[in-house]
RNA sequence: GUGAGUGUAGCUCAGUUGGUUAGAGCACCAGACUGUGGCUCUGGGGGUCGCGGGUUCAAAUCCCGUCACUCACCCCA
């Protein structure tokens, strides 16, 4: 009779090994894109000072942190996101060569409601550069974004690009301050999925916009997509400093890109507005154009005020994360996610008791050349052991019966195709390997 | 956090106007198959009907509460 119920907190999960194989693949995919670009694997601690993370993403991140008094009665709460970790890293090691690139994995919490696609418990996989003000920089960053799709297989994905001045700047012009502002951004960021007429509306009854502003709005949205677009925006809102530098900022970074022959994949969006406080200039989100209704699967921005919060001389950061959850239920939804339940490629039958040496001495020679091999763990009746091979799809059993043992082979057979053969035991290793290519 | 909906076996679901021992498919276990899985056939195990309370001679079914999940809003990865 149990005590305990088994149980998880909402919002939280469990990952069993048929999720966990194709994911775990698809993380070694963003690891090693991440190191083609240079980007170094950090690990920070997942709790922080509470104030550390406090008042960096805005009043709603802050009610979304998990915070608590530990045993030591200090004031500390979990990671919301990997960038302020980051930036208090930059902070706390000065001798760190500048520009730093580095790459972290790592889980992050917010204690938001859970919904679709949405926990309370998931990973981030960032790159970021700190140190570096370069619209390289921010064009890397942003091909990086790209480089991870294309690796993942993501047949058709959108990258959207902007530059936050554009969007605050135009809002100024409207006359608009503070909250007003973050809520014109709030609808202008719903564009996605109610169109442009809808936006326009919702200004009228959310923003109690007049019709003269409406229109302005409306002119504004109509700018972007490609470099002409950003070139005749420059013009026409060239007396406005911010929009300007706006614009001049995101004419270098998407001219960068361009060259890197990324035109259809990566537009102008001046109607991104992002939700991270801390993003001062480029902006950009990447999202799956099918299956549609993923949302934001890549997403980030610079952000040059963070590190100077840290320390005495402000450090400019750009940086890209990707959302792997997303991506993968994404991914997962085009069939493009090969499901296996074990890493294990051959299974040794134990034929029985008195023969299970000659098993394990089999399975050693296998492993030495670089297969991923299990004994079965029952001497029972073959068929079992079969059965468990079929379950579990292992696709190639070998099979050391007395017989065979005696002649030194054993039996190999490939599930699929139902066929077998006896090997000498010297040559198995690499018979077994040529049968695998083909399955 | 707000509104709507759904909770029946490990999973997907049936369950007629409340009426005997709550069903199916898949999965699982065993056998047919004493050196061989998948397919087929036969048999078997498994359910406090989310939880708590109420109405009733009688509740999976009706009512109230609660919890969990799903969808929309909000926000985001």
């Amino acid at each position: 009779m149990a005590s305990v119920t088994p149980r998880i907190l909402q919002g939280f999960r469990d990952y069993l090994p048929e999720t966990m194989i194709p994911k775990e693949r698809m993380l070694r995919t963003i690891a090693s894109t991440f190191e083609s670009f240079g980007y170094a694997p950090i690990q920070t601690p997942a709790l922080e000072f509470a104030e550390v993370l406090l008042g960096k993403c805005g009043d709603e991140g802050d009610k979304l942190l998990y915070r608590f008094r530990d045993n030591g009665d200090r004031d500390v709460a979990m990671r919301y996101d990997l960038t302020v970790p980051l930036a208090r890293l930059v902070a706390m090691y000065p001798q760190l060569p500048l520009p730093f690139k580095r790459y972290q994995i790592a889980p992050v919490w917010r204690g938001e409601s859970p919904g679709r696609g949405r926990f309370r418990e998931f990973l981030q996989c960032d790159a970021d550069i700190a140190g570096s003000e370069s619209a390289i920089a921010d064009a890397e960053v942003i091909q990086v974004g790209c480089a991870v799709l294309e690796a993942l297989g993501v047949p058709k994905f959108l990258m959207k690009v902007s530059n936050r001045k554009l969007l605050s700047g135009f809002a100024k012009t409207l006359g608009l301050e503070g909250r007003a502002v973050l809520g014109f951004f709030r609808t202008v960021d719903k564009i996605d999925k109610v169109g442009l007429q809808g936006v326009l509306d919702l200004l009228v009854t959310e923003n109690d916009f007049k019709h003269e502003a409406v229109e302005r709005t409306k002119e504004f949205l109509g700018y972007g997509g490609d470099l002409a677009s950003l070139d005749a925006l420059q013009k026409r809102y060239g007396s406005e400093e911010e929009i300007a530098r706006g614009a001049s900022e995101l004419r270098e970074v998407f001219g960068l890109l361009e060259a890197c022959g990324k035109r259809d994949n990566v537009v102008v969006d001046v109607s991104l507005a992002r939700g991270m406080d801390y993003y001062t200039s480029t902006i950009y989100e990447g999202v799956l154009r099918e299956p549609a209704g993923f949302g934001t699967v890549v997403a980030g921005g610079r952000y040059d005020g963070l590190v100077g919060v840290f320390a005495e001389k402000p450090v400019p950061a750009v940086g890209i994360s990707v959302g792997i959850d997303r991506l993968f239920a994404g991914l997962q939804e085009l069939g493009l996610v090969k499901e296996e339940i074990s890493p294990t490629r051959v299974l040794v039958a134990v034929f029985a008791p008195n023969l299970a040496p000659a098993s394990m001495k089999i399975a050693s020679d296998l492993r030495r050349a670089g297969l991923a091999v299990e004994v079965s763990l029952s001497t029972e009746k073959l068929g079992k052991q079969f059965k468990y091979a079929d379950r579990k799809r292992i696709p190639v059993v070998v099979i050391p019966g007395p017989d065979e043992v005696a002649r030194g082979e054993a039996t190999v057979k490939v599930l699929a195709s139902g066929d077998q053969i006896a090997v000498k035991q010297d040559a198995l290793a690499e018979r077994v390997k040529t049968l695998l290519q083909g399955v």
